[in-house]
DNA sequence: TTTTTTACAGTAATTTGTATGGAATAGGTG
DNA sequence: CACCTATTCCATACAAATTACTGTAAAAAA
């Protein structure tokens, strides 16, 4: 698992803060020609290190100010009772993240819409149409503090 | 604000999704040329559409399997101590999220550790020293059901 | 209608990505 | 030590992409 060394650390630590920085630039950077960073990514992609390449875009931008994590039981915990509920959570866009979690909730859920009204309507004419729900407890966000997907090593 | 129009989303949809699609792919996907499909991408993130291009690495591979959701109470509410956890909040890496949310807590961190014993290390020695923190509750992750950066719209 | 602006297509210049062969380095083995 | 092997790197060259430029047609404004 950790066959990377400082050079393979070296550039994820670059690409996952800015992947759009060119071979050329980056084997500068590390001391080094294009042609080892080159390959160097391409392993690291193989390898499955680098997952994909995206685009961050403005929530606030394009109208999905409003962040909402929904805390939700289950009515009942048998096996095949929750794989159809992620299944109904994955096929929802406004779910930007899902987790199943310990504690009082069996999973928290993260969505992303445009305001109250737009949150009243998810809730109301989708989340609620997913079976077995017992209960759930929304909990707003008034302002984000960070968010990154960098991770630190 | 919202002077996009179908063409833009299209091109937004395609690069939060995929960011490393050249101009001339995306520009047959639209039943484009490049300059159109070109100057739109520049003019996006001119405007702040676009934030920024990230690579998005696998949290397990690189040892940091274990999530864990952290509510956190202060103990005064005074301006200036909100603006002072806040800045240490940011210093640290392990946090990847933060939140101001309404309810029973003031703030939600999402925190990213190797494991159990990193994670008590974490609070033990980083989040214990934040000063004006009341109360604490861990929210342990068992599974990432979803994960997400693409924007719905 | 005329002018101006905007969006698009085509082409050319520049830069970058990608593939290949060979040199340097490191680790292991007789 | 000498040798082998694998790995990592550099240098070069070509393919492909990005970027810039020019012109034209459609749309909007005067």
């Amino acid at each position: 698992m950790e066959n990377l060394d400082k050079i393979d650390l070296q550039i994820l630590k670059h690409l996952q803060e800015n992947s759009n920085i060119n071979t050329k630039e980056l084997a500068s950077k590390l001391f080094l020609t294009v042609t080892p960073v080159y390959e160097r990514i391409k392993r690291l992609e193989r390898d499955g290190y680098i997952m994909k390449y995206v685009a961050l875009l403005d929530k606030k931008k394009l109208n999905l100010g409003m962040t909402v994590f929904c805390n939700v039981r289950l009515k009942e915990h048998a096996r095949n009772v929750g794989s159809n509920f992620v299944k109904d959570i994955v096929a929802l866009p406004e779910i930007i993240e899902c987790y199943n979690i310990a504690g009082d909730y069996d999973f928290m859920l993260k969505i992303l819409v445009e305001d109250m009204s737009s949150y009243q309507d998810f809730v109301m004419n989708k989340l609620s149409t997913i079976e077995n729900i017992g209960y759930t407890q929304s909990i707003f966000v008034m302002g984000e503090i960070k968010y990154s997907t960098e991770l630190s090593f």
